[in-house]
DNA sequence: CCAAAGAAGTTGAACTTTCAACACTCACCT
DNA sequence: AGGTGAGTGTTGAAAGTTCAACTTCTTTGG
């Protein structure tokens, strides 16, 4: 038996595996703070609040469903059930869509608008003060980096196969009034 | 009297607004890839083989249930439904303990032990492929620093203003064989 | 024009996570 | 003793997510 050639494992170092713990902490536990506070002070999920986001960044505050669904980066019928959820409560609302009768359009309500529009000043309040106030600018900017290598490395791996995963420009007009976020979960 | 001061939002600029998004669309994205990994190449989903990386690190492969759940940071509720189903596939055992008769530990059964050797290397490669093997050395670095300073934020938030911020022994004794993971959801 | 393939959204069932009890045991106190 | 308060782990129901159909409409190609 030539014991050793063809499936050996490069294990991770300590230290890599210390940051990958870390990473994955890091995230945790600051998402965790920062949804608990989304729901506890504007009895908002991470998702609803998400769902809101995108409408009110987007023109007419109104979105086709596979739109937001890849905006979002969620399965279609998540957003689906999301959404049946969020128009029970009236944060938003389906449309019929005249250019495609299979479709439909989400739209924002006054009620989302302002669901958002209160919940927006205290999210952002968390978000600096778990990410933005504790770190230096320099640290900023080196994690600016790092996310936009990770990002491009997973984006752009075309490994040996996989015809269809193209997804070329990353269209994101990040804009108005609010943060924004990516789900989890 | 200064009129308007009370509460005004310092919004997030829009480096910080892509920065926020960015970093929850990396773990996301990056969380996605590792996830499916884990449950196509090895039939384990990411709670699964985190419960067997700590059961294998701890001494004796078994671990009390409040221990367990300290160590994944997750609530002994969850835990505990996640053991019934474990337990259902053969991959840990529940036992008596004598010293208190309330508690429980979770032991390693050797199935369990052969599943997550069996899927460790690959799961290894795949962090490799989308975290290690595609930021620098000195990117890595950064990382581990932001790591570690946003972590101490969310341990240790004094309130008040605290000159000394104390790094303190954060004993987390990385030791044996597998990568570890810190549950997302 | 019509059949087949495909896209948009929704639905129901199974599974996972959260939340609030619950049962049981321990530790302490008088 | 014996009562009370706290700790350990489990449970059931509700909320959320995933997966595989399914319905409806659009597009394509003969």
């Amino acid at each position: 038996m030539s014991s050793k050639l063809a499936n050996m494992t490069k294990w991770l170092s300590d230290g890599e595996q210390r940051l990958w713990r870390d990473f994955l902490r890091m995230h945790n536990d600051l998402w965790a703070v920062v949804g608990r506070d989304l729901q506890t002070r504007s009895g908002l999920s991470p998702g609803d609040f998400e769902v809101l986001v995108h409408l009110t960044d987007s023109a007419g505050h109104r979105l086709r469903v596979t739109e937001l669904a890849q905006t979002m980066r969620w399965e279609r019928s998540r957003l689906s059930h999301q959404l049946t959820r969020m128009e029970k409560r009236g944060l938003i609302a389906r449309r019929d869509c005249p250019e495609d009768a299979r479709g439909a359009f989400v739209e924002l309500t006054p009620e989302g608008l302002s669901a958002i529009e209160g919940a927006a000043p205290s999210h952002v309040e968390t978000v600096r003060g778990v990410l933005f106030d504790v770190l230096t600018p320099r640290q900023l900017e080196s994690l600016a980096d790092v996310c936009a290598t990770v990002l491009a490395g997973l984006d752009g791996p075309a490994p040996a196969e996989d015809p269809g995963a193209g997804q070329s420009g990353s269209a994101d007009p990040g804009s108005s009034t609010v943060p924004g976020m990516t789900g989890r979960r």
